[in-house]
RNA sequence: UCCGGCGUAGCUCAAUGGUAGAGCGGGUGGCUGUUAACCACUAGGUUGCAGGUUCGAGCCCUGCCGCCGGAGCCA
């Protein structure tokens, strides 16, 4: 049997003759010697074949990109090669692979990508961006089982809705309909009156018809909840995890950062303490002079950079009929279209932003914070910002009313910086049995589907709480992602189904 | 659901209402070390669909379909 080589370990066997097998990344030739891209996973790494090797350098001729292959050959040090590491190919074996591959190297669109998900997934940025993922996933499970927690798994179709109905998938279950979680917390509640410190992870379902680069309509969401948990250890568990996330994705993926070219700068800033606000505070910082200042500021060096962009422009425009050779012209026109792309994206920044400031000045107490003062909110700050005790009618009827402001309830969301939102929904709920009721009530909800998460309140009820924090949005944050479907092997979105 | 934008070659995009083009990818040939190699040649089109205006429509108008961005809602 042949013992096959991985790439990344491929260093260590300098001077030997080893086996080869993966696909086909790229290809360039030099009259007398061909030159294979072969990527298996752990890396790529260059073959090469010569002419003198009459039956390889035949082979590699004809090769298609993304064919699956077999080489063989002696691994050198070559710093001619990136990496510093090259296989002289003595042979070269198809394993399968005739057809055109759809995806190049250059530029694609976003419709396209999305129609051949399946083979994108094989470029080194999605690559990185699905390890980066599979660490994070890790260390959250890690996070907690570290701490005491039992995994629960909670179930994936429920009787009715655990929050605002209207955003549930509807399924068919032996001519019943029945729903696709959207949280697995009134179950854990329960588990946690079991088990004391319990969370799930899973996929959920969101029916919402929301088409932005937030959302998804089944992501993954890990949800603690914890007996004897008050709203400020919620708040001081979630600091912990996030900052403990984002060191453990620094340390292990320095390389994939630099790839998915995250500037890590901002990253390097999470560490505790985050800064804490209620909503009224939130309120009051919406309206405020220092945050007028500070969306100006924003604004103005937006401008300034707008404007130096719009001359890097005319000015590459100017250059464009002098090149003279067509690959020159080709890669201006490159150019030229990124830098279009900034300006009109800066362009829509500088305008919302001039849209935020005039909806915060007329922002009331009493409405959910929006994405709009979200957005203002977490770009004010350069860490996650903890807010707090929101209106009671904005939020759910299992939230616990605040006992020194009964206007709110005794909730938290995180909001990640850099502009990208809330990462964590969570809050204490409410043990009180006849509150609890009368919330029911006033939300016109009927307690018969309930009575079980009710009894949880007559037998042995305890102050309690939880959040839940969505995988994909704290990954896209990391990553720095310009939109949450690259943060999940295959998105689903609203019209998005395949494949 | 609402508002805005887009739909041209396999892909990314050009084209004052007047002969549909380029680059990449594919194919053929050339080059002994390439780094998204390069050079030459070559094939490739019902301009999303259906109507309308016009001597003439990729371009203007109407409807439909698809996609993108945003709002509401949320993690």
């Amino acid at each position: 049997m042949t013992a096959y080589t991985s790439i990344g370990r491929l260093a260590e066997r300098a001077g030997e003759t080893v086996c080869l097998r993966g696909w086909l990344f790229g290809r360039r030739s030099g009259g007398r010697v061909i030159f294979l891209l072969v990527r298996d996973g752990t890396g790529v790494c260059q073959c090469v074949v010569e002419a003198a090797s009459a039956s390889a350098f035949a082979a590699a001729v004809k090769l298609p990109h993304e064919c699956s292959l077999r080489v063989r050959g002696e691994v050198r040090l070559d710093d001619r090669a990136a990496g510093g590491v090259e296989v002289a190919a003595e042979t070269v074996e198809l394993i399968q692979g005739q057809e055109e591959y759809p995806i190049s190297r250059k530029a694609h669109g976003i419709d396209f990508l999305l129609n051949h998900r399946h083979l994108w997934l094989r470029s080194p940025r999605q690559c990185a961006i699905l390890k980066i993922r599979h660490t994070l996933i890790r260390e959250i499970r890690r996070f907690f089982d570290d701490r005491g927690f039992t995994l629960i798994d909670t179930p994936i179709l429920t009787p009715g809705a655990a929050e605002g109905a209207g955003s549930l998938f509807p399924v068919e279950y032996f001519g019943e309909e029945v729903y696709l979680a959207q949280t697995g917390q009134l179950y854990l509640e329960s588990a946690a009156m079991a088990l004391g410190k319990v969370y799930c992870f899973g996929p959920t379902f969101r029916a919402e018809k929301s088409k932005t680069r937030r959302h998804l309509t089944e992501f993954w969401m890990v949800e603690p909840e914890i007996a004897f948990a008050e709203l400020p250890d919620l708040m001081a568990l979630a600091e912990e995890m996030i900052c403990l996330l984002v060191s453990a994705v620094l340390e292990g993926h320095a390389q994939d950062l630099v790839l998915l070219e995250r500037d890590t700068a901002p990253l390097r800033k999470i560490v505790p303490p985050f800064p804490r606000l209620t909503y009224t505070q939130a309120v009051d910082l919406l309206h405020s002079r220092e945050m007028k200042d500070k969306v100006e500021g924003d604004i103005g060096r937006a401008c300034a950079s707008l404007q130096e962009n719009m001359l890097k422009l005319s000015a590459l425009e100017a250059e464009l009929p002098q090149a003279g050779k067509k690959w020159k012209q080709d890669k201006l026109t490159g150019e030229i279209q990124y830098v279009r792309e900034t300006v009109r994206e800066q362009e829509a920044f500088i305008e919302q932003s001039r849209e935020r400031l005039k909806g915060a000045a007329d922002f009331r107490w009493g409405s959910d914070l929006g994405g709009d003062e979200e957005t203002l909110l977490c770009r004010y700050f350069d860490k996650p910002v903890i807010v707090t005790e929101y209106p009671r009618e904005a939020k759910a009827f299992y939230m616990k009313r605040s006992p020194t402001d009964p206007r709110t309830v005794l909730n938290l969301d995180v909001l990640a910086p850099e502009g990208y939102g809330e990462i964590i929904g969570g809050s204490q709920r409410e043990d009180d049995l006849d509150e609890l009721m009368r919330r029911m009530k006033d939300e016109k909800m009927d307690p018969a589907p309930y009575e079980w998460y009710l009894d949880l309140r007559r037998y042995g009820s305890v102050p309690h709480g939880g959040y839940g924090l969505g995988i994909e949005r704290t990954l896209a944050w990391i990553c720095g992602l310009k939109h949450i479907r690259e943060a999940i092997p295959f998105p689903r979105l609203m019209g998005r189904i395949y494949p």
